[in-house]
DNA sequence: AATAATCCGTTGCTATGGCAACATAATTGA
DNA sequence: TCAATTATGTTGCCATAGCAACGGATTATT
């Protein structure tokens, strides 16, 4: 068990080591590893446990009707899967997990996790105190994620990606931390049409791109054009 | 305080009346009424408390940069509102809400929720248990939610509306619970545009409908729809 | 290095659906 | 009861964006 990552787990958070060996052995943890484009789960599938990402990274995507990638998250070493549905009580996925660089996670018992056993394992009060938060956390990162969605005007989106971007980048030029493809799953559109539409703004002066490298060239007409 | 309503709130299943009593008086509970249209909580307002309908109905929904509205919830007796934003720790709101019938609401004081305070309080426990379940659960209908924005297709989205709530009531005629535009703010489309696909679907000998009552004529070409 | 595979931009075509403007029906309120 | 307001349906216009098909560029594979 790769503990210097597992210590970093919001889950475990406020454990002391001790506590965190005997936590991973009362949730009778194990390590999985995975290949790049592997699935470890599929929408519909019976949630069995939760997964914590210890190496490498995976991707939450959701499928529509039409057979259609959307990219609802992106995670990477020391987050966590499939909690909220283990929590919510839900038998099956409603979402599909899919590893986007190799990676090894450890999964655990999720019954064990939420319900307190007995009394040496009183770590169970803050495990749950944790999940609390990490729940309501991602809870919001889901209305963020909706925030996207219920725009209706591409070139909208890609400035509220944008922004976003610089407002956590504090850059005019950034590196955009997703493939072309990737950015147009996770905005809900079509890649050429998104490709059509970057190369717009390049003319309309707004934005200038090369590769992942974005700079935001007016600022102000930008957050107009939301 | 009406405790017949209190004792089935999510929040507070498991407790008894007197526990119940001890809790409201603990989380200064405190009770204010609202009448229709009002706004209750506007998004980007500082979130104070999580809220408790006692009576009546709110709606929760989400404005996107061109000031449509999105419903994301409608909650009535009995539901609680914000206790996700609270236990996320974010001081500003990302929703709105609005009284869609008149409504009391009992405001407790999120903080105290959460932390354990005295031993006298042992109940804090049971909530917390409880609001984890519930938090999982609100996200689990995001994540629904979002399973309606990702479509790009309006009759796709009609589709899939129209056959949960097949599902839901286990008729082929039905009521729907929303009026023309709410069902369009819901599903995130043109109020008009909805109502001409509405029309063509009827026209297709897929459904009917007068007023709120739909009936279901071909499942399966409706099926075939998705 | 050569080949294959993937990524990304380009472009034409076209259906979809947003928007506006209006008509009619239903509901509310005075 | 009548007027006013609101909800819903209708329709024309047209921009947006999806789709498909292709080509060049970049990356991976042997």
């Amino acid at each position: 068990m790769n503990y210097a990552i597992l210590k970093k787990v919001k889950l475990f958070e406020g454990l002391s080591e001790q506590e965190l060996e005997a936590v991973l052995q009362c949730l009778n943890a194990k390590t999985q590893k995975y290949t790049k484009e592997n699935i470890i789960m599929l929408s519909g599938d019976n949630v069995k446990d939760v997964g914590i990402i210890v190496s490498g990274s995976i991707m939450i995507i959701k499928e529509d009707v039409a057979g259609r990638q959307n990219i609802l998250a992106h995670l990477s070493e020391a987050d966590t899967f499939g909690e909220v549905f283990a929590c919510a009580g839900i038998k099956t996925s409603p979402v599909t997990v899919v590893v986007s660089s190799d990676c090894e996670v450890v999964f655990v018992e999720y019954k064990r996790l939420i319900t307190t056993c007995n009394s040496s394992c009183n770590f169970h009060a803050k495990i749950i105190q944790n999940m609390l938060q990490l729940i309501a956390q991602k809870s919001l990162e889901l209305n963020k994620k909706i925030d996207y969605l219920i725009i209706n005007s591409m070139r909208q989106k890609l400035v509220m990606y944008l922004l976003e971007q610089y407002t956590i980048q504090q850059k005019n030029s950034f590196e955009v931390p997703l493939s072309r493809s990737e950015l147009a799953d996770f905005l809900n559109v079509d890649r050429s049409a998104m490709s059509r539409e970057l190369g717009r703004m390049r003319n309309d002066g707004l934005i200038n791109f090369n590769k992942n490298m974005f700079t935001l060239i007016d600022l102000q007409s930008l957050k107009d054009n939301i």
